[in-house]
DNA sequence: CGAACCGTTATTGTATACAAATCGCTCCCG
DNA sequence: CGGGAGCGATTTGTATACAATAACGGTTCG
């Protein structure tokens, strides 16, 4: 991570994640540059992946701006997130190891631990649920599945910057994450599917109703 | 088009496609360079897009290549791509306007009509067979599905320069396209599922007889 | 005879200067 | 008073030169 282009991504990416650029505001290459501290022709590599994760825009005429993400947008993700990961699941109920099924495990203690503590460490906990996502997703051995799937998994972590979790959260998100690893043990793909299936579900609607309370249907359908 | 990165994508596309570099053959920014007429900076660029769709590889240590494609990998695209334009028939057959149904049909009779002639013109096929497929994408009114799928679909439809169609398949699809259709109108998003699911998992396999021939489990599983 | 080291060459990465395009303003004309 | 053409300023796009890094080959030492 010590190129100039990696460093751009990463500094960019922190920059619009602070919060500091207002949705729909525009960027110029000159300024990101200086925010990252290289030269433009970095940047231009990190916006072009930033793009690809959907947190640039480009005007029709190839201006930059801060993408602004409606409810609709982040509900289309988790929708896609769950079609995907589901399939995750069945593939490594099939496949995994039982090394691998033992690291899930690790894993999860370490999430758990995060979790029981005086205070939750949040942070550990995010942590640890990114790996445990992601052992499952490689051991879904399946490249470009990987690839769509880092894309939408990224995203709304990062829109969870600001968001406060509820104890009872974290300590299903554990329980969902023990019957999946059940399921991978028991290499019953369907169980997997369907134990994934219903805990990202379960993220979604308690991220929605932290993130845009209600919605209803007034602005999502009409445009 | 007209930009220079445009062009330097459409001539190392075309280049790749045109067999003239051989699967694993390492290629250099400035070879590119040459072939596309222009300076590295665009081909750069240009690079950027062809890796993400999988038609060049980059080595641990940023050397470039032409991607070879296994059954494996042609199977998991497709699988992929199954799964979600399967998502999005189903999502267009709750949206999907009578105008819009009625312009599925247009396209279809176009496509109908490129096979039957003397000679069946196969390029006038794909042409409006992508049509068929962009509408309903489009229908669904999702652009991470939109973007994903055109990934999926982009690369496969490279591979099929050198395939050879047979009457029967065109009119199958012809005839799926026709019932899918039957679907939309209906609206009835798990019919329209369950055609655009058994539709993908033809092609796959009609695409993947001519291609790989056996393949069976030799080769696949081990490496 | 083999293997590790070092210098050369090839290749990718970055900075900068310049070209092309777009934007926003003013001014002119209807 | 409104609309559009033109012009200066801003922004993106491209070329080129140079820096950093990785591959290659030869040589030397064990």
């Amino acid at each position: 991570m010590s190129r100039a282009s990696d460093q751009a991504y990463q500094k960019i990416r922190a920059y619009l994640l602070s919060g500091a650029a207002q949705p729909s505001e525009q960027l110029t290459e000159d300024q990101l540059a200086q925010i990252a501290g290289v030269s433009r022709t970095p940047v231009r590599e990190a916006v072009r992946r930033l793009e690809d994760e959907l947190l640039l825009v480009r005007s029709d005429t190839k201006r930059l701006f801060v993408a602004d993400w409606s409810r609709d947008d982040i509900e289309e993700m988790f929708t896609l997130r769950q079609m995907l990961e589901c399939h995750a699941a069945e593939r490594a109920a099939r496949r995994l190891s039982r090394a691998q099924v033992a690291q899930l495990e690790t894993v999860n203690r370490i999430l758990k631990d995060a979790i029981e503590r005086p205070v939750p460490d949040v942070a550990r906990f995010l942590e640890a649920n990114r790996s445990f996502h992601e052992l499952v997703i490689d051991a879904a051995h399946s490249p470009r599945l990987g690839q769509m799937l880092a894309k939408l998994v990224e995203a709304p972590v990062v829109l969870r910057t600001a968001r406060n979790y509820s104890l009872d959260d974290l300590r299903q998100s554990a329980r969902d994450h023990d019957e999946l690893i059940a399921a991978f043990a028991a290499r019953d793909p369907e169980w997997a599917r369907a134990v994934m299936g219903s805990h990202l579900r379960r993220a979604f609607h308690s991220f929605a109703n932290t993130v845009g309370p209600a919605a209803g249907e007034s602005t999502s359908e009409a445009a």
